[in-house]
DNA sequence: TCTGGGGTCCTAGGACCC
DNA sequence: TCTGGGGTCCTAGGACCC
């Protein structure tokens, strides 16, 4: 029998998720600093601990960076997705295991609900992911979301696996600036200090009516959630999520129409496919564009909720034609709103979608899934793609393609 | 010269209605 | 020439998260 009663959180983070999937499959990068950049290859999102002790900031953009990155022999990798989400999947599995209650915060991180605080078995929970799966994950405990998130920082800091917030340790609240807070951002964390308040103590100190007036609502809570009292709920995994979106920065820029006009029907083919990935349908797209100072954006309302592909494509190159002028454009996206299942769709007497033209997406899904992305395509999408990403430093995708499989020479 | 992409929530302000 | 007040809904933009 546990001594005390408890209630709250144990949070699960995968530590520097994306390098730790490259050094899976690559294990001499162990120990050195690596990174993964963005896509198009222009800034870093994930550096290793080395890394980070090089004074690697994230999000930095890789040419103000590249003389350390050479100094030190920096080992850089174009994003690979399909491995990442993979080993994500692996790793929400195992955590489904201990609890089928978990909430999926991001693609490296879990909340987990727990009423009775057991260190050991979330000691060996940490254990079991790491040879089951090879990702080392840090655990945060907290009666808070807000608190197991600032345990999980203060576990990563101290180089521990596992750190619990049990009773008052207002010191160690006291070490954690008010910016490493969860939902303090830099705007608020430069008006916090402005006021004087520049560790997690002081702001757990403040009074809760006159953070209501200087930071509204969202401040109140993380305040609360400081005070141990819970503000965010555990989000229920069956609701599906508000909107979906596929943009990308071009490989270079394109300014004239037809090249566009490919570039947008491909996003629109791949969010579509993402859209029925997840059995959703969307009634309204959106289509922005930018060049290097401005953006221009249009959305249409779709007469009933959908997701087959050319009924997407058509409606999105009509904002096109709608929003288009001669720029230089650098990026563009398309948005999906108002989503709901695919499963029990609203029915239109008028607009009925042709149930062939659900048999045709599955089929071309089922096509491109076995022999590989784009092996079918639309011909609004054209053949040189001129404007596709940067990705000079892409890893295999040893775990999700037969054609990348890891070799192994004995 | 080169700076990502995918989300959520909140708020202010405008449009509209009575 | 004088011209209310309260409510709702929608949207764009901002801030935050990873």
């Amino acid at each position: 029998m546990p001594s005390t009663v408890f209630k709250g959180y144990a949070l699960v983070d995968c530590n520097s998720f994306y390098v730790s999937c490259e050094r899976l499959f690559k294990p001499h990068l162990e120990n050195k600093p690596v990174v993964v950049l963005s896509n198009n290859d222009g800034c870093i999102i994930a550096r290793s601990n080395e890394s980070k002790a090089l004074g690697i900031p994230m999000g930095a953009p890789i040419f103000e960076y590249r003389s350390i990155i050479e100094a030190h022999r920096i080992e850089m990798f174009s994003p690979n997705f399909s491995l990442y989400s993979d080993m994500s999947d692996r790793v929400m599995q195992l955590l489904y295991q201990f609890c089928p209650d978990i909430e999926i915060y991001s693609i490296d991180e879990a909340f987990i609900p727990i009423t009775v605080q057991s260190n050991d078995d979330l000691s060996q929970l940490v254990k079991k992911i790491k040879r089951w799966t090879g990702i080392p994950v840090s655990v945060g405990v907290g009666p808070t979301k807000t608190l197991a998130k600032a345990a999980n920082f203060w576990a990563k800091k101290k180089g521990l696996s596992l750190f619990s917030f049990t009773e008052n340790q207002n010191h160690i609240l006291k070490e954690i600036d008010v910016g490493d807070l969860w939902g303090v951002g830099r705007k608020v964390s430069k008006k916090l200090n402005g006021y004087g308040i520049y560790n997690a103590l002081q702001l757990k100190k403040a009074s809760h009516e006159w953070i209501r007036s200087k930071f509204n609502l969202p401040g109140l809570r993380t305040l609360l959630e400081l005070q141990g009292q819970s503000c965010f709920q555990t989000n229920v995994s069956s609701d599906y999520q508000k909107s979906l979106t596929y943009s990308s920065t071009f490989g270079k820029p394109i300014e004239d129409f037809e090249p566009l006009k490919e570039a947008v029907a491909h996003y629109t083919t791949q969010a579509a496919c993402r859209l029925r990935k997840k059995k959703l349908t969307t009634q309204i797209i959106s289509l922005y564009l930018k060049t290097q100072d401005a953006a221009f954006q249009s959305s249409i309302s779709l007469p009933c909720p959908t997701n087959t592909t050319p009924v997407l494509i058509e409606a999105a190159l009509s904002l096109l034609k709608k929003i288009f002028k001669k720029a230089r454009y650098k990026k563009a996206g398309i948005y999906f709103w108002q989503l709901s299942s695919s499963n029990y769709q609203q029915l239109d007497l008028r607009f009925n979608e042709n149930p062939k033209s659900l048999q045709l997406m599955s089929a071309v899904d089922q096509v491109n899934l076995r022999f590989g992305k784009e092996s079918l395509f639309y011909l609004a999408e054209g053949f040189s793609k001129p404007w596709i990403s940067k990705r000079d430093r892409l890893s295999p995708r040893h775990s999700t393609s037969f054609d990348e499989i890891l070799n192994i020479k004995i």
